[in-house]
DNA sequence: GCTAGTCACTGAATCCGTTTAGTGCGTCTA
DNA sequence: TAGACGCACTAAACGGATTCAGTGACTAGC
């Protein structure tokens, strides 16, 4: 057995033509005349030899891998992070790239851009927060405004009509937790209710009082629209240190939910989000490619015992 | 501004020597006679030009490129993954290598592979599983021996002396689960007490049937120790659901504390785990450098309500 | 009958760092 | 005084795919 790969010198021997034309044919080079007996001479001796392109050459060639890296940030944990990437993974696979998630910091990440030399590098907050709506869309919503919209329709159809907006402390989550805002806020002031903002901190004895101020301050605020399903839980918490119980006090909705929304005590409603679309989405545009017809990707509430 | 980065071949001509020798100071290659003055010479030139060698090119020449790649499988979400990867990362770089953490599947992986040529794969399951113990400890406890048994030593402590392990059904666990419940069954044996092995499943009917079975089976069984977080919330939630609550009917400990424990209702105790350590080993096990003296890393059951 | 153009293909350069096999020179040994 | 050896370096090959600039054969147009 031949220890070592095949290359295309010995696709082209075996072809009987130059690794030239092998690279031509195998690329669909545009503006080269080839007919199609040598193509197939070209792509049988490739199956017949088992040859695959060796990547990193292409890539000193070329300049860059065929990789695209996407930056999760903090958004790490997020639910809705593994149909996305699911998405995003077979998008690219399609067109010969490959997918790199990064969850680190941005130190750990200079050696690794360095190494992979990726084609395209993703920001997912960055994408999120750039509302990434498809032009002359004329004000129609986007992917995450019509998640939130559909959150708040849910407490809207419960009857809610002044309804707080639980955002993280933590600022890595900006500039998503500010978009968020703005557009529960545009979507309240549509159907003529009130949202209202309020900061809920990690730390118990925080969001306590995060809590108390907001039952001080808006006694007629009958329920709580969390950023995500983590901030819920801490809301619950809370809650249930005060002696407060949903939706009795105050209904709670959590936002991209994960596994642990129907483990919990009491089982929190949240919105489901099929990310899949927007993955591959993100993913031509990587490529520069067409985006396509823009699919608004699903979400509903799951209802359980918080609303 | 020149457009394009330094090569090798412009810190040679400015430090006036040829790239070979650039090669070998940078590289410290082993064998070759280069006065301190020379040395120093090409330092300043790389240093002026800001030359950082291009890792594509060495890694087309040396075959494979300086990153090692964890792949991290089911423990995707398992709370000492963060410390293990900050551990492991900073102990790389330390080397001159970079990090990639694959959460995905193995066919997405294969392009990947291919794509970046690590000089190393790692599966953390396998390394876990394999209980990567020093050569001639003489049987002491390796890493997850010991945090099992520091689990299952709070619960000896305080009196419970009849313990039902809780194994996830998700298969994709294994070996690890069967490592742990071996591990946890020793140390019971040790301490003259019983494990119990119990089956949890995902879904909610499945873990009330599992907690029946104990209840019926075993109702001298006082306590149950998990194999992760996850795996004890869904016996909480089972617990609940039944009307049994912890620690009365049941003390619970979770293994591997993660963000939820202290949020949950009841707060879950569990075992907090640094692993960073543990990485930093893996790291330099991975490089085929020697070990170092082995630190057990440290874990500690912080204790909440429901022990 | 000659130029222009297309077709089908190829040689060689290129990307950039590493490594092998030397070279020239001086010193030490037998 | 030849041979061996160490020192301080270098030229050229190498890894493998891509791509620019052709080349020879043939057809079409005037």
């Amino acid at each position: 057995m031949t220890s070592s790969r095949a290359t295309i010198r010995d696709v082209a021997a075996a072809a009987g033509v130059s690794p030239t034309t092998v690279s031509f044919v195998l690329n669909d080079t545009p503006g080269q005349a080839i007919p199609e007996a040598t193509r197939h001479r070209v792509r049988s001796a490739v199956a017949q030899l088992g040859y695959t392109p060796h990547r990193i050459a292409r890539a000193l060639r070329e300049g860059s891998s065929r990789l695209v890296l996407l930056r999760a940030g903090p958004l790490r944990g997020s639910a809705s992070m593994a149909s996305l990437i699911a998405g995003m993974d077979e998008e690219l696979r399609r067109h010969g790239h490959a997918l790199i998630v990064t969850y680190g910091t941005v130190e750990a990440e200079r050696e690794l851009l360095e190494a992979v030399a990726p084609r395209t590098v993703l920001d997912l907050v960055r994408i999120y927060g750039s509302g990434d709506s498809p032009q002359g869309d004329g004000g129609d919503v986007d992917g995450l405004e019509a998640h939130a919209a559909v959150q708040l329709g849910h407490l809207l159809e419960l009857g809610h009509r002044s309804i707080a907006v639980a955002l993280p402390a933590d600022p890595s989550f900006e500039p998503l937790s500010s978009l968020r805002r703005r557009q529960l806020e545009a979507a309240a002031a549509r159907a003529g209710a009130t949202a209202i903002p309020i900061i809920i901190p990690r730390e118990p004895s925080g969001a306590a009082l995060a809590l108390a101020r907001l039952r001080a301050e808006h006694p007629r605020a009958t329920a709580i629209a969390a950023f995500n399903d983590d901030v819920a839980f801490v809301v619950l918490a809370a809650m249930h240190a005060a002696g407060l119980s949903a939706p009795d006090d105050l209904a709670v909705v959590g936002f991209d939910e994960g596994e642990h929304a129907a483990l919990w005590n009491p089982p929190l409603s949240s919105l489901r989000i099929d990310a899949a679309e927007f993955g591959r989405r993100a993913a031509r545009r990587a490529l520069g490619l067409d985006t396509g017809a823009w699919q608004r990707p699903p979400s509903q509430v799951v209802r359980r015992a918080t609303t």
